[in-house]
DNA sequence: TCAAAAGTGTTCAAAATACACCCATGT
DNA sequence: ACATGGGTGTATTTTGAACACTTTTGA
């Protein structure tokens, strides 16, 4: 029983926080929540976070982050990569932070170090139901983000950076893309990473040499110019785990 | 006069541990400790360990490795690149690594994630003053290592992946060679960190064409063979984080 | 004169870049 | 017929890989 309850028990003094990215076929999001105060009377325009928590005492960090991140959102068996580690003795002191730690924490004022982690995944497989203190989660565009609680503005840049620099070595956005799409749908995507502009023809020649994507038999519909064809990820590929940990 | 207090209290839940790498002209190394276990009586042949200890509850995790450094080896300003935290819950819980947490640490049974940084020395440029916990520390060649305190092991193999990865992105071993050194020490230290050979006359064409390094007048003297030339680093570059911290 | 490491160029293949026009569709 | 984005090939440059012999020195 006393191993049970340290399983349930929280650690103070670590948590982690998940950058969680989507798209959309225009726009690179990222998934933010809205914190619960506790108060359902008051008025509130608090800022968005980043989903987060401390650790259980006997857990590890990644299934930390799993367990977090299914708690405040409802998404699970994401592939989440640890990314960086944030630990100013200052990140938790803006005041408005430290309101909402009191109405959340056992230990307020505790420093608190954060364990990052960073995943993609494909917008439309995935519904959210917000738990916790997560009053609602939602995506929101990456060029529209503001102000964000805590550290999280510093936490999200890094997390691109590192999500630029990996996708050399991940051959293509897969868990970004839904089941079908368009080669340029895909370079947009690339496009939105990179922060750049690339060369239609090279992108297609380079991303279609690689193999991991093959073309459907099926075009777009509807549209006023010529139809797209659409392609999918080959299946012997299973997902950006494959590429991150060959080193 | 709290707030001094606070300045000087240990965080029992969070350490940082360190990776110098140094090279010798012939065999890549690393900086370990050998343990004080308090009781100088004691025939000890303990586990040596990374440089390491707990961070101050008021210090940032970079100051933390830093100071921890400084006070177990002798060694200053290095400039350290944070690389991974890691959160095993049983990290700690080797029985002769428990003993000595007992002997040293005032919540010997608490958990304890480490934030885990490496740097890049040249070998001449420092010598080791160990104090605090550290009865010892000496450079410790890389294929001669056996198993290490906690999960240091777990720590330098990662180290060393994520140094072969960056060197890529440095365009030479800096901070490992001497002032001034020859081609072909600098190719065997590529040799030792990318564990491959390389092609002498591409690995001299592609270092020179960087323009990092230049020759100097001077060549060996002494040596039973043509003497090599000297070169040495382009003052323009500062170091190592002038390469990492493009992105 | 021998042993030992230094130093030096060329060829080939692969990869990256730059660049402009026709096509299929809906309105 | 026109506006819209889809789709295609070639030439050039850059980069990486493979490969063998001569030079200088001390012993």
């Amino acid at each position: 029983m006393a191993v049970q309850n340290r399983n349930f028990k929280l650690n103070p003094h670590v948590s982690v926080d998940c950058v969680i990215f989507g798209f959309d076929n225009v726009d690179l999001k990222v998934l933010l929540i809205e914190r619960e105060t506790g108060d359902a009377n008051e008025t509130v325009d608090d800022l968005m976070a980043l989903p987060g928590n401390l650790i259980l005492e006997n857990e590890d960090l990644d299934e930390a982050a799993q367990r977090v991140l299914k708690e405040l959102t409802g998404l699970s068996d994401l592939y989440l990569e640890q990314f960086w580690t944030f630990g100013n003795p200052n990140r938790l002191n803006k005041p408005e932070d430290q309101r909402w730690l009191e109405a959340i924490r056992e230990i307020p004022e505790a420093r608190v170090i954060t364990v990052a982690y960073y995943s993609l995944v494909k917008l439309e497989d995935y519904s959210l139901t917000p738990s916790g203190f997560a009053r609602k989660a939602s995506w929101v565009k990456i060029k529209d983000i503001q102000n964000l609680a805590f550290d999280h503005n510093e936490i999200l840049n890094k997390a691109l950076e590192v999500l630029k620099s990996d996708l050399h070595k991940i051959p293509a956005g897969f868990e970004l893309m839904p089941q079908k799409f368009t080669l340029s749908q895909l370079q947009l995507l690339y496009e939105s990473i990179l922060q750049t502009e690339l060369d239609k023809r090279n992108f297609r020649r380079k991303i279609l040499k690689t193999g991991i994507i093959k073309p459907l038999k099926e075009k777009q519909e509807g549209v006023s110019h010529k139809p797209a064809r659409y392609y999918m990820f080959n299946k012997k590929y299973q997902g950006l785990q494959d590429f991150i940990d060959k080193s």
